[in-house]
DNA sequence: GTAAACCTGGCA
DNA sequence: TGCCAGGTTTAC
């Protein structure tokens, strides 16, 4: 599910609520994430006090009073979420983390029916899942043409493949990278050495245009995604090829495609998309 | 490069 | 019943 766009919409809805909060009490239901929940994860957060939240590619990173931070990563289908009252007695299904808060500041929830996210207490620095993380796609200076120029020699990948590496550039997953590569105007099989400097300019324009409209748009509830308050996000009804296979491309009205790579489905419009 | 693995739920 | 799904890792 949660792509850059998502967890970012994520982060800017719980961040008014939990900042400031000191955590009274952790409980974990189930430790068995993609990652097993760590022995001292509780001790590690409990009567910490959140002093903000970030995000980096797809993880959202809740910053303590401590050294440490908690890290958090929604996989396919999670869900961190605060809830007013943090009564165990209102568990749902799937919810593995409670996490609750002081003073009546109600409580952190992670929900994740098919468990491949995961949640960790650790150290910004050295940690193994920023190590080689790629730059983030706003960041105008780290992410333009001539960093994805000088990648380009290197590699016989798609460019489907490319961007969808998270060391490559991070945040990006199978439904933005299908909306990119539209407007681009690339089709997704096209081997990435093989693009012209043109071309790289205007996936570049792509990337940065979809992942701030997609932002404005509160992310894309494909079936499941909600904020941290429960709100579906806007931008599904503005995809141009996501999930549209058949249906009249937006500019010309060619029906899109869909085509498998890598066992991931890539949508295009045949007509737009060289 | 591609496939399977992790796990559950929804849909045809 | 079988196939598909926003992600990542591991192994042929």
């Amino acid at each position: 599910m949660p792509e850059l766009p998502e967890v970012e919409t994520i982060r800017r809805s719980l961040a008014p609520l939990v900042s400031g909060c000191r955590v009274e009490s952790v409980q974990v239901r189930c430790r068995a994430l993609r990652l097993p929940v760590a022995a001292d994860f509780e001790v590690s957060l409990r009567g910490r006090t959140i002093t903000g939240l970030r995000r980096r590619g797809k993880y959202l990173l809740i910053d303590l009073d401590s050294p440490k931070c908690w890290v958090v990563h929604l996989g396919m289908s999670g869900r961190l979420v605060h809830r007013e009252r943090n009564s165990l007695s209102d568990v749902a299904k799937h919810d593995h983390l409670f996490v609750s808060l002081a003073d009546g500041a109600g409580a952190l929830v992670f929900n994740d029916p098919r468990r491949f996210g995961l949640s960790v207490v650790t150290e910004e620095q050295g940690c193994p899942f920023f190590e080689k993380m790629g730059p983030e796609p706003l960041d105008q200076e780290a992410f333009d043409a001539d960093y994805l120029w000088a990648l380009r020699s290197r590699t016989r990948r798609t460019v489907k493949d490319v961007l969808m590496d998270q060391r490559v550039v991070a945040g990006l997953g199978n439904i933005y990278v299908s909306e990119i590569l539209f407007v681009a105007g690339v089709r997704p099989r096209v081997r990435f050495d093989r693009l012209s400097r043109k071309r790289i300019e205007g996936i570049v324009d792509g990337v940065r245009t979809i992942i701030a409209e997609a932002i404005e748009h509160r992310g894309s509830t494909v079936s499941d995604f909600l904020d941290g308050i429960g709100r579906r996000g806007g931008y599904q009804w503005r995809h141009r090829v996501y999930d549209r296979e058949g249906k009249p491309c937006p500019i010309c009205e060619t029906p899109i495609r869909s085509v498998v790579i890598a066992a991931r489905s890539s949508f295009y419009c045949p007509q737009c998309q060289s």
